[in-house]
DNA sequence: TTCTAAACGAGACGGTACGTCGAGTCTTGTG
DNA sequence: CACAAGACTCGACGTACCGTCTCGTTTAGAA
């Protein structure tokens, strides 16, 4: 039993009803405004049930960030070359750097709104970790020299809401994706750094 | 005159008043949960004459923070290379992150409370463009090929105050400004893109 | 069911308990100096629970004279004589204004405060449209010839917590019922006003 | 000398127009909803000009009314019969009355504001003291048996802006008049109270 | 199918922090 | 040098919103 209880069906119609009332408002109104007196509203159901199901503010935003997320990790962890295991790792991250901009460029109000909840809980959520975790493998892998760690936290860093949203234009929609890929390419392509004396 | 009218004695008293206490809140307990109403309590002044002042919390997180980087944007406009002009691009963009990271390690609970504040006009505030306009100038100057812009953009994203928490420990207390400094200087010493066919 | 819904048993707690503390403050410090944050301190809970429940300081002061006043309302409503309906008119008024004359000595301060807060809405308020309109009605019945509407607002003008403090003095508690009183009287006794030329 | 110095000729125009500003405000928002700063910008002048003058907002109004009721208040003291001395107590009160009324009647809102801004002051202020000492001389000679103090207070309560302005309907201009003419008359001719036994 | 206990739905409640408003004060400049 | 101007101070008021809690309702599972 995956579950220790057969989710009630009026339960799961009404966490869909959430997720759709949020993201419906985060759409319209920037990220910010979005109170969950007014996402319960817009779903139909009281307050309560909202915080039953995610648990806060912050958890309401995961659900939908994850929710939008999910197939990206599900490829990473269990799909085919080059996102899932057996490409070369220098491949696999691009490839995973692209999957995560595309998410970010259709979410951007999301993600702002999802870093203004998380406040600064930000690097301890299960999400960025797994993110965090892949990156860093991955560069480990490809530049053994390099500070991965820190060089992940970096890329991730670039994940802005409000980032993603400046730098893609009407004109441009794939803006964003571009710059990051070649920035992490010119960092995967530098030179070894001298040894500090 | 460079002002209309000198800021009378006790303004300018109650100013710094509030100011030192905003930085002792901060300072003792964790950029978040500094009410403004504490603050007024501990500087010892209403409530109103703090938002007179300030215009609101992120008026007054900002008013903290300029007056921390106030000698660094002094030192780049006017002071002596290696910061001010004169300098070449390379070597001024160095000394300039490291006084950069410099401030953002003294201050890492403030820079949580501002980002937490400034929500998503992060990217307007005079300082960030300040900071944002002089590194990618510098960039332009050392590597035409770069997007300066986006570069910028990603180097100042590094100054998020729990990162730079994250990032110093007690054993490395500068960590933060040599991972950074790594960085940029991979990123400078990147070889050309190679062009997208 | 003469509630659409059964008031909260917490919320029951607190309202009585917020009422106390109002009557606690404006019993020690004069009808006014009564700040509703004081009121929420005293009372143990937040300022949002006395906004909630009463609106603003004019309905928190409104609602301790409605607290007070409510035996007295339902006695005329639906008490026994001479308060309740049956007694003839002149003596249900006097039972009444003396009644109300009972509540004003042991509440001035509290009757000044209402004023204060309620500025000129005060004619609009249900409890006074309620006095009015009983007064008028009774003075209609007993003398047809007066300007019973009129005369109402003049009977309840008497009613100003500064007035009752001033004309209450210690060695005669009950000087101000006395005085509206023999003052009603009058008035009901007087001769029919000549038919104006 | 009357004057420990002479008035300044600004210093009287500035009086003038602060008094003249004020009037027109509160005729035309009704007597709250105007505030000092309001006054002293329509007024042309700074507010501490306002407060020099006048001492507090409450001062401003009751300059207002004494300028308002001051040919009244000479008339009583210095005038003709029937207002001034010299004619018999029932007359001089009647004429009293009328005179008050129609300043009521041309100032509700102006009456109101003051009642707002004195608060419970409002008994001790001189020109109610003086209205109050010379009703209650008349009725004391009129009607030697009756609390001509309290019934003073009783007929003073009358003159309530929002009860002026209520009573005033535009097509019974000196309906509030009549009112309390004919309330004060039938006060007066009321039959001798029996003792209390 | 009916009963019962647990989970759910709705939203009122509790509290904290923010920002506004206006009366009254005080410093600075000016005629 | 007294007055005018208005920036400044203070604190009360009211609002917004997050997270909790209660109470009535619905459902799942047992008898």
């Amino acid at each position: 039993m995956t579950e220790q209880r057969q989710e009630r069906a009026d339960a799961a119609r009404n966490r869909r009803a959430v997720l759709r009332a949020a993201e419906r408002l985060v759409a319209e109104h920037g990220g910010d405004h979005v109170s969950l007196d007014r996402v319960a509203a817009e779903a139909g159901v009281g307050k309560g049930t909202v915080f039953r199901r995610f648990g806060s503010r912050t958890g309401l935003l995961r659900a939908l960030l994850e929710e939008r997320s999910l197939a990206l990790r599900e490829a990473i962890t269990d799909g085919l070359p080059p996102l899932g295991p057996g490409a070369p790792a220098r491949e696999r991250l691009t490839a995973f750097l692209d999957g995560l901009c595309g998410i970010a460029e259709d979410n951007a109000a999301l993600l702002t709104a999802h870093e203004q909840a998380c406040a600064d809980a930000k690097y301890t959520e299960p999400s960025y970790l797994f993110w965090h975790g892949h990156i860093a493998s991955l560069v480990a892998q490809e530049r053994p020299d390099l500070d991965a760690d820190f060089l992940a936290h970096a890329l991730l860093a670039l994940f802005d809401g409000e980032l993603v949203r400046r730098t893609t234009s009407p004109g441009e929609p794939r803006r964003f994706t571009r710059s990051v890929t070649e920035l992490a390419a010119a960092l995967l392509d530098a030179p070894p750094a001298p040894p500090v004396p």
